[in-house]
RNA sequence: GGAGGGGUGGCAGAGUGGUCUAACGCGCCGCACUUGAAAUGCGGUAUGCCGCAAGGCAUCGUGAGUUCGAAUCUCACCCCCUCCGCCA
């Protein structure tokens, strides 16, 4: 969430920053309006109380039945007053909850996708002599991939990865987990469920992805979209050491999604799918380095591209078409020479402090000119590692062969004992 | 899932209805003493909110309740520990 300080000084900017998010700017009136009627009430409410507490000491002291009528009369009051502040500041939090990250003025302004702006374009497109399948038909052939039966079992939007596919995505998680850990990342497998209270604080239950998320009733628990949601809250109420920033981890986990609002958007195949695995990178900085700690996650992500040899380009993501929590983001996307399109493969945030103050992650901060100390919220920022499953199907497209056999990408040989996966 | 014990400031730990405005101790910060340090002494050391300020309000795991008044009593939930059961 955003500061509560900062929209009260700046209404106009948060006003702005939704504007360019595509959000009804409107919100933040409502959030000032009841904001301003929560603060009278609590003025009035305070003061009522004060007085209560007096009349209590004078109670505790010796009893009349004046002071005692007086008092009950005044709890009666409280009573009142406390539910109508309670009711205004659940008005005044639900549109707080209704306000986006505000991007940083140089994000390129845009309305949707069409206004990200490509930074740079990596890598040779591999040339082929033959017509270049697609990654289902590839991978059906060759028994790696089954959506039809998943289908049966489990509904539309679930694959199996079988026999070689289900060793690359060991292959992939290792290569990523080798690349950081050398980096100082330090490697997790975090819970992929996550308490409602914690959820909000991440804001990843805000109005836009709430129906994003799978949610057990009976448990009052979400499954997790990414291992960043738990991630995230692993220093939950923490003040962490300013010399110990940035605090690096990679971590593994299963992701859930219930894919809404994308009925007949990418329906077959393993692109878009309620479950797969993912690495993810996960970094609590120094909010004087964060944008710098950004292009590190970014180099991290393209480093790793680059091990695999796959074509891709880095994407500034434009305003519109943002994350929610995202004060700015790249988005990987690689080279599907089946499809002859870039698709995003990986993602790339600085969230600031707008999920920090949600879990409530400081650091302590030393004033160079006074030496003072003080608590600061403290900037959280993710990354995609690999998303497995997509970077299965870059693999298979780009390495096809005519024989409609894959081979494999020279940094996983060694993990997966073989050159080449045939039939 | 069952039985029992517990959750209090940075840590440790007292407090079982009204000077709790939360003891004592440790740690931390400042000052004094000291050539310096240690030791000692004195003072200060949570967070959030309302307010220009003075000041006030809230918070003893969370939420609700009883009461004029709750860390303290009641209920529900969460978490931790011990034991039993079940389980990869």
């Amino acid at each position: 969430m955003l500061d509560i300080n900062f929209i009260r000084e700046h209404a106009d900017r948060a006003r702005a920053g939704m504007e360019k998010k595509n959000q009804d700017p409107k919100i933040v009136d409502k959030f000032l309006r009841a904001d301003e009627d929560w603060r009278a009430k609590t003025t009035i409410f305070d003061q009522l109380k004060a007085e209560q507490n007096a009349l209590s000491k004078e109670l505790s002291a010796g009893q009349s039945e004046d002071l005692l009528s007086k008092a009950q009369l005044l709890k009666k009051r409280l009573a009142d007053l406390e539910a109508a502040q309670a009711d205004l500041k659940a008005k005044r939090d639900d549109a707080l909850s209704r306000i986006p990250n505000i991007p940083f003025d140089d994000v390129p302004v845009g309305k949707d996708e069409s206004g990200n702006k490509v930074v740079r374009e990596v890598g040779k497109k591999p040339e082929f002599d033959f017509a270049p399948k697609d990654y289902l038909t590839l991978g059906e052939n060759l028994g790696l991939i089954n959506v039809k039966k998943a289908a049966e079992v489990s509904g539309s939007r679930f694959g199996y990865l079988l026999r070689d596919a289900a060793m690359l995505e060991f292959a992939l998680v290792q290569l990523a987990f080798d690349t950081l850990t050398a980096k100082g990342f330090v490697p997790a497998v975090p819970p992929v469920m996550i308490k409602p209270k914690v959820y909000e604080g991440m804001g990843r239950l805000a109005a836009d992805q709430k129906d994003e998320r799978y949610y057990l009733e009976k448990d009052e628990m979400y499954l997790v979209g990414s291992s960043e949601h738990t991630m995230g809250p692993l220093h939950m109420n923490e003040v962490l050491e300013e010399s110990s920033l940035p605090r690096r981890y990679v971590a593994f986990s299963t992701c859930f999604r219930k894919e809404a609002g994308s009925y007949g958007k990418d329906t077959k195949g393993i692109l878009r799918v309620h479950q797969f695995d993912k690495v993810e990178m996960f970094s609590f900085a120094n909010p004087k380095h964060s944008e710098e700690e950004h292009r590190f996650l970014l180099s991290c992500q393209e480093e790793m591209m680059q091990k695999l040899e796959l074509p891709y380009r880095v994407v500034e993501i434009c305003t519109g078409d943002m994350g929610w929590t995202d004060a700015r983001q790249f988005d990987v996307e690689t080279w599907l020479p089946g499809q002859g399109t870039y698709r995003e493969t990986n993602s790339c945030s600085n969230t600031t402090d707008f999920q920090s103050r949600g879990v409530n992650i400081k650091y302590k901060a030393t004033d160079a000119a006074t030496g003072e100390q003080k608590k600061e919220f403290i900037h959280m920022l993710n990354a995609t590692g690999f998303a497995i499953g997509r970077m299965l199907i870059a693999i298979i497209e780009n390495y096809q062969t005519k024989e409609g056999a894959i081979r494999v990408p020279k940094v996983l040989q060694g993990y997966l004992h073989k050159e080449a996966i045939g039939k």
